[in-house]
Formats: C-alpha cells, sequence, structure tokens
RNA sequence: CGGGGUGUAGCGCAGUCCGGUUAGCGCACCUGCUUUGGGAGCAGGGGGUCCCAGGUUCGAAUCCUGGUACCCCGACCA
C-alpha cells in the first residue's frame, strides 16, 4: 500500500517526474486524450477557482472589467502585427473546415473537403489582434479611454513540449487588455498590473518573487517591454509565473485605432496586455510541495481544516460529531473552510496520508481518549508537527495557526531562494554556479549576442533586469564592456 | 524533428530473449466477517480485442514486416 507513494520520494532521480506523479496523486490532473492538453480534475480546479476569485477582486479594486472575445481568430489579423505574427506562428491551431461527412469508403467520418472555410480561422494563442480588431470600434475620442478590461479564457499554443500545469497545449488564463490615450497613462497601467501579480504571488501564493524587466530576446512578441515576476522551484529552476506588457501604440497601428486627443489632434492609442495563467499552479505545487505531496497556502486551500473523527463503533461518533459540529459551525462563521470527515468507508490513516497528499493546511484528530480529555490533536502540514491541545477556544488557535502556516511557507520559500541566489564576477565562476542551479546575479553588457551566447554554453537566460535591489553598475562578466547593473540568470522552465 | 524507452484488466507491472496448459501479480473494485489514534486483516468474487494490420507456424502476448500511440532527454517555447 504505502509502496505506491514511495515514488514520490524518487524526486533525486527525476524532479519532473516527481512533480508529475504529485499532480496525479494529489487529484489535481490528469493527461488526456488530446496530446498536450490536461483534464484539470475537481481538486486542481477548486485551487484555481480561489486563485481566480482573488485575482478578479484584485483586478476590480484597480477599475477594470470582465469582458469575452471569440476563440477563433481570422488568420489575417494575427500577421497585422510583425513580431506578433513571428512569434506565435509556429505554434498555433488553425481551422479549415467547418464540416464533416461520413467516410464514402466505409466507417467513421472525414473532413468534408467542399467545407473548406476561405479564410482559415486560428484557435487563440492570446487575444491582442481580436481584441484591437474590437476596440477600433469602441474608440474615437480621448473620453472613450482608458478602455480597462480583462478576460478570463482558454488559448491554445501547440507547444512541441508540455508539462501539466507549466506549459500544456490548451491552457486556462486571464488575459488583461487595456487602451490609454497617453504613454505615461499606459507605461503605469504594466507597472501597476506586474504589482498585483507580485503581491498575490507573495501574499497569497506565499511564493517569493522578483520584479523585472526583460531583456530583448525574453521580450513578448510586439511589446516594447515586458514586465515579469520570476519565481524559482524546488529544483533550481526559474519560473517566468506572471507578465505585463507594454504594447506601445503597435496593436493601435497595425489594427488603425485612432482617437481625438484633447487637442483635437487625431492620434494612435497606447496599449498594455498582461496575464497569468494555470502556470500558476505549477509554480504553487514546485515552490512548497514536499515528498509527502502538496502544501498549500492557508490562502488558496480549497479545504483549510479538516477533522477526522476516530471512533470504534456509532455511538462514539455521535459522540464525537456532538462535540465537532458545534466547533465546525463557528469555524465557519469565521470564513474558514471546514471538512469534517466522517465517512466511515475509509479507516483514519488513509484520511492522514490522503488529506497531506492533498496539501489540507490543518489537520484535527479527535477520538474517544480526546473526548475524555477535553483535548484534540492538531496537526500543521508545513511541519508535520502534531500536537495534543485543549479543544477550549481551538477556533482561536486554528485562525492563529493558519496565519502561521501561511507566513512560515512563504518564509520557507524566501529562505531558499536567498541560500540559491549567488552573486558572480567572473564567466568561469558562473559556469561552474549554473550547474547548481538558483538565481545567479551577474553584469551584463546588454547586448542580444552576449545573451545568446550565454544561453547557447550554459542553457542560461537573463530571467529579469530586476526592479529593485543593488544597481552598482560594473562590467559584463563575458565581454568586460560596461554594465548598468546586475541581472538574474536561472536555468528556467 | 533527432536520441532513448514503453504499449498486456481502471492504475502500476511480470511474462516476450528461447512460440506450447485456461495469460499472471500488486493496487483499486464487489461480498462477508473482524477492525478503526498513521495508508487494515482474512476469505471469496468480478473484470482482458495482450496497441493496430499483415505474415510465418499445427499453434503467436512471444518470431518477422509495416503502421500507430504515449513517455523521457534534447531542439522549440509571451
Amino acid at each position: 500500500m504505502a509502496k505506491e507513494l514511495k515514488n514520490l520520494t524518487k524526486r533525486s532521480e527525476s524532479y519532473s517526474a516527481w512533480y508529475n506523479e504529485l499532480v496525479v496523486k494529489a487529484d489535481l490532473a490528469e493527461q488526456s486524450a488530446v496530446r498536450g492538453c490536461m483534464v484539470i480534475k475537481p481538486y486542481g480546479y477548486a485551487i484555481w477557482e480561489k486563485m481566480q476569485s482573488v485575482l478578479d477582486s484584485m483586478f476590480k479594486a484597480t477599475g477594470h472589467q470582465n469582458a469575452y472575445f471569440p476563440l477563433l481568430i481570422p488568420k489575417s489579423f494575427l500577421c497585422r502585427e510583425a513580431e506578433h505574427v513571428e512569434g506565435f506562428a509556429k505554434e498555433c491551431a488553425v481551422v479549415t473546415h467547418y464540416r464533416l461527412k461520413n467516410d464514402p469508403d466505409g466507417n467513421g467520418v472525414v473532413v468534408d473537403p467542399e467545407a473548406r472555410l476561405e479564410e482559415e480561422l486560428i484557435v487563440r494563442p492570446t487575444s491582442e489582434t481580436i481584441i484591437w480588431n474590437t476596440y477600433k470600434n469602441w474608440i474615437n475620442s480621448y473620453r472613450d479611454l482608458p478602455i480597462l478590461c480583462n478576460q478570463w479564457a482558454n488559448v491554445m499554443r501547440w507547444e512541441m513540449r508540455t508539462r501539466m500545469f507549466l506549459r500544456t497545449a490548451e491552457f486556462l488564463w486571464q488575459e488583461g487588455h487595456t487602451a490609454h490615450a497617453t504613454r505615461e497613462e499606459a507605461e503605469e497601467e504594466v507597472v501597476k498590473m506586474i504589482n498585483v501579480y507580485g503581491d498575490f504571488a507573495e501574499n497569497y501564493m506565499a511564493m517569493p518573487v522578483v520584479k523585472g524587466v526583460k531583456s530583448a530576446n525574453e521580450r513578448f512578441a510586439g511589446a516594447l517591454d515586458t514586465y515579469t515576476i520570476e519565481a524559482l522551484m524546488q529544483d533550481g529552476k526559474a519560473l517566468q509565473s506572471g507578465t505585463s506588457h507594454f504594447l506601445g501604440q503597435n496593436f493601435a497601428k497595425a489594427f488603425d485605432v485612432k482617437f481625438i486627443n484633447r487637442n483635437n489632434e487625431l492620434e494612435y492609442v497606447w496599449a498594455t496586455s498582461w496575464g497569468v495563467s494555470t502556470r500558476l499552479m505549477g509554480a504553487l505545487i514546485m515552490t512548497h510541495s514536499d515528498d509527502n505531496g502538496l502544501v498549500l497556502p492557508p490562502k488558496l486551500a480549497p479545504i483549510q481544516v479538516v477533522i477526522v473523527p476516530i471512533y470504534k463503533n456509532d455511538e462514539q461518533l455521535s459522540l464525537i460529531s456532538e462535540k465537532v459540529n458545534p466547533i465546525v459551525d463557528e469555524l465557519r462563521h469565521r470564513g474558514i473552510s471546514v471538512k469534517y470527515d466522517d465517512a466511515d468507508n475509509k479507516r483514519p490513516g488513509f484520511k492522514f496520508a490522503d488529506y497531506e497528499l492533498k496539501g489540507v493546511p490543518v489537520r484535527l484528530a479527535i477520538g474517544a481518549r480526546d473526548l475524555e480529555n477535553g483535548t484534540v490533536e492538531v496537526m500543521r502540514r508545513d511541519t508535520l508537527e502534531k500536537e495534543t491541545i485543549s479543544i477550549e477556544s481551538i477556533e482561536d488557535k486554528i485562525e492563529k495557526l493558519l496565519e502561521d502556516i501561511q507566513a512560515n511557507i512563504f518564509k520557507k520559500a524566501y529562505d531558499y531562494r536567498a541560500e540559491h541566489t549567488t552573486t558572480v564576477d567572473t564567466y568561469e565562476e558562473f559556469k561552474e554556479k549554473i550547474e547548481e542551479g538558483g538565481f545567479i546575479l551577474a553584469h551584463w553588457d546588454g547586448t542580444v549576442e552576449t545573451e545568446e551566447k550565454i544561453k547557447e554554453e550554459t542553457k542560461a537566460t537573463i530571467r529579469c533586469i530586476p526592479l529593485e535591489g543593488d544597481t552598482t553598475p560594473g562590467v559584463c562578466m563575458v565581454t568586460g564592456k560596461p554594465s548598468a547593473r546586475r541581472v538574474i540568470f536561472a536555468r528556467a522552465y
């Protein structure tokens, strides 16, 4: 029985095998019949819903509204913006026909060759084009601006290699698309949203991130600037967890979106776009999990507290339930999500292991012994520490414990990142350190050539030019040319 | 697209080299009894186009030919 789970300890063998197994065993998701696609199971989706609801309220609080745009994009839209199409063309799924018919030579159905579309449709890899085509109709005057829309949707990118949550062919995300009258306002928006993402990552996911700007090489196709939040996973690889793009007037020009400004002049609209995806689920898993399974931050856990009764017969169970029910009510009253698992088709030991696997932050166990002593056993998932304490005002203790866990797993991840962030000055040292994983702070001359050379030779990329931190100038570790400040390198997902 | 690997019950696998009883094991599932403070025990039971197609053979999961799917490592990847 326990043998099944031993596989979860294979981490040294292959982190990605361990990760995959965890995703499946914790009941978050599974591979689907369609190549590179994933079925998100109810438990996994519940976590995503939590993320959605927090993010959505953060967007609303910053003045954004939700809207929805079509799944299919006419092929011609995609090529209006030259860099954009270059960036996405290789990974697009294309709809060419609109009808099937019975196979004349036997069984099954075939694509009806007569039902070929005059213009092929692209399954959206991102929605800039279809949205800007629409914004053209919405915008005439500076009085129509800004437009601050967000869309919750699915997109498809036909990646060559997929990994559950981290890179699936189809994924769920939100994409904000805003239109502004001035460059300054758009630039403010871009920074505002990367800060929202940073806030979400650190305060809800308990995942420390570095906010920064992408180098030209890693920039979004069609953007003038890409801001990013970069996180460090437990295997030492970096994960780009959210991006906010300053699109300048590129899409306005491509879709001819102009407005009359206050001075009665015709001007192109300024744009931003920003998004996070179900990749955040991958980030969450890889940041906190251990060999017993998931560790979820209390603020995002679908079940924050599970109560497991231990009993020998129905009378004992009803005595326990009598004691537990008011506690459940009080916890719910305080907005804490509780599951009282009195199902009698699983034994306590199984339940313990299962809820640990699923990352439930706090577990209470209560049996006849506790009823006698007026106690309850409390276990916290982050440290796996068990403690038998008085059941008196247990609700207060739980509330505090949830806060402790949230803070503690953030600190743990923060310390891990600190331990795996190295400053290097020579390329030799860099090559050595990059093998150990983690973030490396080094000087870079700012050129694409040097970045490419480093990537070629070490597989490391510039994750970002941080917005904060040490800004002392220096010289590039490769070329010796001047460098404005240290940037972050890492191998990345 | 290159290199490697795997397709046998819902899941995980053995059997394949060297063809030969009724294709087997663990988990899961069903029934019953005993259990329940860290993944229960015993007994019984159900479940299979052995990836597909063709070939060799008295006989193919096993050998041959072709196809196909998936996984891992690369290449690729706001």
